[in-house]
DNA sequence: AATGTTGACAACCGCTATGTT
DNA sequence: AAACATAGCGGTTGTCAACAT
């Protein structure tokens, strides 16, 4: 990418790093403006950058409820535990923690938590294999029956970037998934997707981004952030199966 | 001191969903 | 119903500073 020096002066569109003059002017015509037809508000303001950058530096950056400050302990505990449950949907996460960004919240997972959630993830399957090693072979298998089979051994291909297929394990009626934490999430994210889809009442999903978590609580249930045990699962079981 | 590597963050891109005409 | 505009999302990339060699 090429970004053009900012002081560069032509009628093209800018990109790059923003200056504070250009910020006060978005602050300032967004204020008059509203956050909405961002495209209005690049021309009006006379700054030479897309619409869409302007929606972007303002989401971002500008917004007054943001927090500038460094992450919290608190916050990185929220976003690794709503991480493990969804994957990444970083707006999703985001609109847990107030005053924080996806993309704030997505860079932050990348460069501070990721790896760690890696060397958790890999204890936890050595682990796992050493129980194994150690104790009988546990009757394993897939869901095969009906209306499920499609969707219980379809393998996924980890959208965070592990690559990893979630494995699943099955005793008696109920799934029993590996308890992977950071491999986990891309196939619940999926599987509510298509629970979603399934859903005869699509109204829900409209009625979820247009209000945020209210709905989709009422809908996916999960416990409060903090000392969640069975999250998504317990629910599963309880009301996926007799679907 | 020069060069390479890594981490952190901002910004862009492509795509999809939603709203409007 | 179709076409277009707008908003939003998630992945990726560029820049810069700090650190290592």
């Amino acid at each position: 990418m090429v970004y053009r020096n900012a002081s560069m002066q032509d009628d093209t569109i800018r990109k790059g790093p923003w200056v504070e003059e250009e910020d006060e002017r978005l602050a300032m015509f967004v204020t008059i403006m509203g956050e909405r037809r961002w495209d209005s508000i690049a021309k009006a303001s006379g700054l030479k950058r897309s619409g869409k950058s302007c929606r972007l530096r303002w989401m971002n950056y500008l917004r007054p409820d943001l927090k500038h400050g460094q992450m919290t302990i608190e916050e990185e505990h929220m976003i690794l535990q709503l991480h493990e449950r969804w994957g990444n949907k970083w707006s999703r996460i985001a609109r847990r923690l107030p005053g924080r960004t996806d993309n704030e919240i997505k860079n932050y997972w990348r460069t501070h938590l990721r790896k760690r959630a890696q060397e958790q993830e890999q204890e936890k399957v050595q682990r796992e294999i050493e129980i194994a090693m150690s104790s009988k072979p546990e009757k394993t298998m897939l869901r095969q029956d009906s209306d499920l089979s499609s969707q219980s051994t379809t393998s996924y291909e980890s959208s965070n970037g592990s690559g990893g297929d979630k494995n699943m394990t099955m005793s008696e009626d109920v799934f029993i998934f590996s308890d992977y934490p950071f491999t986990m999430s891309p196939y619940e994210t999926r599987l509510s997707d298509w629970i979603s889809g399934s859903s005869s009442n699509n109204q829900t999903d409209t009625l979820k981004d247009q209000h945020g978590s209210s709905v989709e609580d009422s809908w996916f249930r999960y416990p409060a952030a903090a000392g969640e045990a069975d999250g998504i699962w317990g629910n599963c079981s309880a009301t996926l199966w007799n679907w």
